[in-house]
DNA sequence: TACTTGACATATA
DNA sequence: ATATATGCCAAGT
């Protein structure tokens, strides 16, 4: 335990990310808010970047950008349809401007009510 | 070792 | 509303 403790960082993010609740999402500044760390939220892009094997599965589809869109599309690698298909399979759905509506499904956790 | 990049956000002009 | 600038941290080159 507490091999390496610059892992700390990210293992924080990942955390974060998987209590964000069936159907809902989070935004990258949001969760570096409920960090209550100098984590920012370009750091948390790289957490989800580089999430290890052997902490996933980590629901990174429920990260999306401030304004409900997916910015999976500068990663290299990935398909950027998929994480609209898995929000779309878990009841999210996009408007025609590939966002989700952050009114109804931004998740509100309740250390920040 | 130093500089640049990176799933972003917020503020200012 | 769009464009530019800055912050933040670690990994990649």
């Amino acid at each position: 335990m507490a091999k390496s403790q610059s892992t700390n960082a990210f293992e924080r993010v990942y955390v974060v990310v998987e209590r964000i609740p069936w159907g809902r999402v989070a935004t990258y500044g949001q969760i570096s808010r409920l960090l209550e760390s100098t984590l920012s939220p370009i750091f948390v892009g790289w957490a989800l970047h580089r999430i290890p094997a052997a902490r996933e599965p980590v629901p990174w589809h429920r990260v999306v950008n401030g304004k409900g869109g997916i910015s999976t599309r500068r990663v290299i690698g990935y398909a950027p349809n998929l994480q609209r298909e898995l929000l779309e399979a878990e009841g999210i759905r996009f408007d025609e401007n590939e966002r989700v509506d952050l009114e109804v499904f931004l998740w509100i956790p309740e250390e920040t009510k």
